[in-house]
DNA sequence: TCACTGCTTTTGTATTTACAACTGTCCCGC
DNA sequence: GCGGGACAGTTGTAAATACAAAAGCAGTGA
């Protein structure tokens, strides 16, 4: 039971990368060198370097080489969750209570996230109390714009989520996350029974679809109770691959 | 000026899978009828589903066929980027002061998360006050252990971050992110130059290294002058592909 | 000195062929 | 009725080959 040719080269690229044998920006051996090398056709060489490839370790220019890219990730990612979805995963009953569910002129804020060209144009809006196991973990309110989600007010988002609704309609096409620290309203504090004085996550989505924009959702984690939390490992192989 | 064949292939799988004419779960034509249908070679086929795959939009298995995923995310991803490189990004001036530097024994909540097994066992600590454009963003706070490290204490982190140097050392195995809201302390609070009462937005890190929590990272940026923000395509195309 | 030309190297795309490995189904024998 | 085997279909791996396209380099000529 041994590995397939491709997968043993590409694993001796991988680890060469990774022991320091191959620095950033070096230039790999030919195809033609490695096919030579392994005794495989140029074929089974060149499958290895396109996973290494797709997987952001090498970078190729026809007519010059396969180079080693700078693979130092700059930054990490943090995972934000649909928040029906996360109690799901931590164990919990997760109730959502509809605080509002409508459709109005937004408020100029939303208007200019939105990035809605006429003046006074409407837009739905749903604002949410999710509760896990009868405690109340987020606010969460979303904007949609209306021509994307005719059927946004027929919906019962008690019993199907937002974003299962939501993802339906539109394949997202751009994300654009923001988070921040806040402190809660008196009204959001009472809510989400905390002390007014006590800080919160506050995360800003939209979404874009065609070129425009068209969900924005403001979520409010209850203070220290919530914290967004992932964990992930950066050059995990699928499959027991690696 | 045409398009490859296999991209041909691949993008009208993608928009059948996106406009939904493909339902998730469903079985694809196979192989040998995607060549005859397209009149290429298996292998062309075979193309263009491998990068599909890759990207998580399709799932195959040997003896029964090409599937499409669930591919609706449940979640989106925050980048969280290291503060120097994300002044950079803005194009400020950045300044770091070293405000700690040294070796000792952690408090008992830095022992217990870097897992360490030793009582009173030592680690490096550096604590960093980073500026942009002379303006205080953000207080960073890390941990390393001894071993991976041993020249941690000959370093000038004012001139190289910290990020640079502890990725140097060591490649990142499994990376943990914790983002919570709190009130910046007293010292803190005077230190970046904000109200004590405004709240912070905090990222705890801890990284993995053959299997051991090797660092520990806390960064508490400087109230509402700082956000992280990340804007991202789900389903991007390299080099003008899509 | 500079621009152009042509050669070599390297990657990009594609075909044809072959066999292995796995799955699900159908049919036959017990 | 049930189990097992044969078989067809599907994906997995791999070879040899061919030509296209781009980059880099050296040499040539103005």
């Amino acid at each position: 039971m041994t590995q397939p040719r491709y997968l043993q080269i590409n694993e001796d690229l991988l680890q060469r990368i990774q022991t320091g044998i191959l620095q950033p920006d070096d230039r790999i051996p030919s195809e033609h060198r490695l096919a030579e090398k392994f005794g495989v056709s140029r074929l089974t060489v060149q499958r290895a370097i396109r996973e290494l490839v797709s997987e952001g370790l090498l970078r190729r220019a026809q007519g010059s080489g396969t180079f080693v890219t700078n693979f130092t990730h700059r930054f990490s990612l943090i995972e934000v969750r649909d928040v029906v979805d996360e109690i799901a995963r931590l164990g919990g009953k997760s109730t959502t209570e509809v605080l509002l569910h409508r459709r109005f002129v937004p408020p100029e804020d939303v208007h200019n996230l939105l990035e809605l060209e006429a003046p006074e144009q409407e837009v739905f809006h749903v604002a949410l109390l999710q509760s896990m196991d009868g405690e109340p973990v987020a606010h969460e309110e979303r904007f949609a714009i209306l021509d994307v989600y005719p059927d946004f007010l027929d919906q019962d988002f008690a019993k199907r989520s937002v974003f299962d609704y939501l993802a339906s309609r539109s394949a997202l096409e751009e994300i654009e996350n923001i988070v921040s620290a806040v402190h809660a309203n008196k009204r959001l504090a009472g809510m989400l029974e905390i002390d007014p004085l006590e800080p919160c996550v506050r995360v800003q989505r939209r979404n874009w679809w065609h070129g425009r924009c068209v969900t924005l959702t403001r979520i409010t984690y209850a203070g220290t109770r919530q914290v967004l939390a992932s964990r992930y490992h950066p050059y995990e192989r699928v499959n027991g691959r690696g």
